[in-house]
DNA sequence: AGTCCACAGGAAGGGCAGGCGA
DNA sequence: TCGCCTGCCCTTCCTGTGGACT
C-alpha cells in the first residue's frame, strides 16, 4: 500500500512511523536526508526563542527599560508588574530586556544581578520553600528539597544577598499568580520587607502575569510595599502576528511556506485572543508536518492538521500525567456520557420527537457513584467525596472538562459537568483510559 | 418566610516520605 | 539515631449556598 497524504490526522498518525510492508527498515532516516528538511532551524520556531529584535512590542520595552534602567546607576528601580494574556509577548520581552541589562551592566562594570524564576513549574518555585531554594540555587548555593524550616532558608538567602556587596537584584517571577494561588502573598511582603532591611544590596521585584485582576486581590499591606508600577501588554493583532511569524520563517525555515499559510495561521491564533505562542506552535507543528509527508513546503492543510494535532497532544499528554484517582474519575465522566448518548439515541428511535437529544450533562453525585464502582472493579481505594470534588475542579481547571456550581433548588447544590473534549480527542482519550481500567 | 437538599469549599490536622543537624 | 523540619495527599468537620418546596 502507498500512503498518500491526507487530511486525516488519525490516518497521519498511524502512519506515522510504519512503513509499506510493516517491516522496520534500516534506512528509516534516509527519506529526511534526501529530501532536504523545510526546517532550517528548529529553536527559532519555539515561543522560548529569544530573536535579536522584539518586534511590535517597542512602547512596552521603553516602558519596562525606563523603570529597570536606574539599576545601572545603582539605585534600586521600582518593583514592577507585567500584564498580559498568554502569548502576548511578556517573557519573551522581559527576557530580552534582561539580557541587554546585563550587556550594558557588564559594559559598565557590573552591578546589576537579574534572577528570573517561572513559578508555573512543578517542583521548581510553587511553593515557599521552593521559591526561596530556587532564588539561592540561581545564585549558586546548594539548597537540599526539604529539611530546612522555611525562615531558614530565608535567613541564608539574605545573607548570601547581603555578600554580594553594591549589586541591584532584580528578581523576575513569571506566572506569579500561580505561586500566589497556592501559597497566597506572604512571600512577596516578606521579600519586600526584609529587602527594605539591607544595608549593602537592594532587591526589586518584577511579577509577570496573565491575571489582570492579580493585584487587586493583594493584601492591603503587601500592596503598601510594593509600592509597585504595571505595565500591560496588549494581544497581537493578525497583522503583528503575521509580522512575527514572517521573521520566524527567515530564520527558521529554508523553504518559505505557501502563500496564504502564514496569513492563516495569524488569523488562527489572533482567534485564539492573539496568542503569539499558539501561533508558533501552529507553523511548526506544520513545519514537521510537511516533512514528514515529504512535501517540499508547508501548505494550508498541514496547518488544519497541526492545529488537530496540537489539540490531541495537548490533551491525551495531561490525562496520562494525571493520577490515578483523577482518570478514574475522568473514566467514570466518560461512562456517563457515552450511556446518556446512548440511551438517548435509543429513545429517540422510540419515541420519536418526544425527547430532546443527549443531555450530555453530568452531576458530581453521578459522577462520585460511578467512580466508586470503579474502583471498587479495580480493587482501588475510594477517595471522599470532598477529595474526588478537588479533582473534579482540577480537571476543569485543566480545560478537560467544563464545570459550573448550579442551584436544583430543594434537591441541592452541585456542580453540572460537560466533557470538553473534541471527537477525535475524546477517542483518543477514552481508549487511554480503557487501557488503564479494563 | 422558613425549610430542605446536595453538595461546594474552607480549615484543620493526620500520616507519610525524605533531608538536615546535633 | 532521633527530633525536627518540609511538601504532599488525604480525611474529617464544618459552614455556606440558592432555588424549589411547604
Amino acid at each position: 500500500m502507498v500512503f498518500k497524504p491526507t487530511n486525516d490526522l488519525d490516518t497521519y498518525i498511524s502512519h506515522e512511523n510504519t512503513c509499506e510492508t510493516g517491516v522496520v527498515r534500516s534506512n528509516i532516516f534516509m527519506n529526511y536526508i534526501q529530501n532536504g528538511p523545510i526546517i532550517k532551524n528548529k529553536d527559532s520556531l519555539v515561543s522560548s526563542f529569544v530573536p535579536d529584535e522584539i518586534i511590535h512590542r517597542d512602547e512596552e520595552i521603553a516602558q519596562i527599560s525606563s523603570v529597570l534602567a536606574p539599576s545601572l546607576r545603582g539605585y534600586q528601580p521600582n518593583n514592577l508588574f507585567i500584564y498580559g494574556t498568554v502569548g502576548t509577548g511578556k517573557t519573551i520581552t522581559m527576557k530580552f530586556i534582561l539580557s541587554e541589562l546585563i550587556r550594558t551592566a557588564n559594559q559598565n562594570g557590573g552591578g546589576v544581578k537579574p534572577i528570573y524564576i517561572n513559578c508555573k513549574m512543578k517542583r521548581v518555585a510553587d511553593t515557599e520553600y521552593r521559591l526561596i531554594a530556587q532564588l539561592l540555587k540561581e545564585m549558586g548555593v546548594y539548597v537540599p528539597d526539604t529539611g530546612i524550616s522555611t525562615n531558614i532558608l530565608y535567613k541564608r538567602f539574605f545573607e548570601e544577598i547581603e555578600a554580594s556587596k553594591d549589586s541591584i537584584f532584580i528578581i523576575v517571577l513569571d506566572e506569579i499568580d500561580a505561586l500566589f494561588k497556592k501559597i497566597g502573598d506572604e512571600f512577596l511582603y516578606n521579600l519586600t520587607r526584609s529587602s527594605s532591611e539591607l544595608e549593602n544590596t537592594k532587591i526589586s521585584i518584577v511579577g509577570i502575569t496573565n491575571d489582570l485582576s492579580f493585584y487587586d486581590r493583594l493584601d492591603v499591606r503587601v500592596k503598601s510595599s510594593l509600592g509597585e508600577e504595571e505595565i500591560v501588554f496588549k494581544p497581537y493583532n493578525a497583522l503583528q502576528l503575521r509580522d512575527i511569524l514572517l521573521g520566524r520563517c527567515i530564520t527558521g525555515f529554508s523553504a518559505m511556506p505557501e502563500g496564504g499559510v502564514i496569513n492563516k495561521v495569524a488569523a488562527m491564533a489572533a482567534h485564539e485572543h492573539g496568542d503569539a505562542r499558539r501561533a508558533l506552535d501552529l507553523l511548526r507543528v506544520a513545519a514537521e508536518i510537511a516533512e514528514r509527508f515529504n512535501d517540499t513546503m508547508i501548505e494550508e492543510r498541514h496547518v488544519d492538521m497541526a492545529q488537530d494535532k496540537l489539540d490531541l497532544d495537548k490533551t491525551v499528554e495531561t490525562v496520562r500525567s494525571q493520577p490515578r484517582h483523577s482518570q478514574a474519575v475522568l473514566y467514570a465522566m466518560i461512562k456517563l456520557h457515552e450511556e446518556g448518548k446512548n440511551k438517548n439515541s435509543n429513545r429517540v428511535q422510540v419515541q420519536g420527537n418526544g425527547v430532546h437529544w443527549a443531555d450530555k450533562r453530568l452531576l458530581t453525585g453521578d459522577v462520585y457513584d460511578r467512580y466508586k464502582s470503579i474502583c471498587n472493579a479495580h480493587k482501588m481505594p475510594t477517595l471522599t467525596q470532598r477529595r474526588v470534588s478537588d479533582l473534579i475542579g482540577e480537571l476543569d481547571m485543566l480545560g478537560i472538562i467544563n464545570a459550573r456550581v448550579i442551584s436544583k433548588g430543594r434537591y441541592g447544590r452541585t456542580r453540572q459537568i460537560t466533557l470538553a473534549l473534541s471527537d477525535s480527542v475524546l477517542r483518543k482519550t477514552t481508549n487511554l483510559l480503557k487501557e488503564r481500567f479494563v
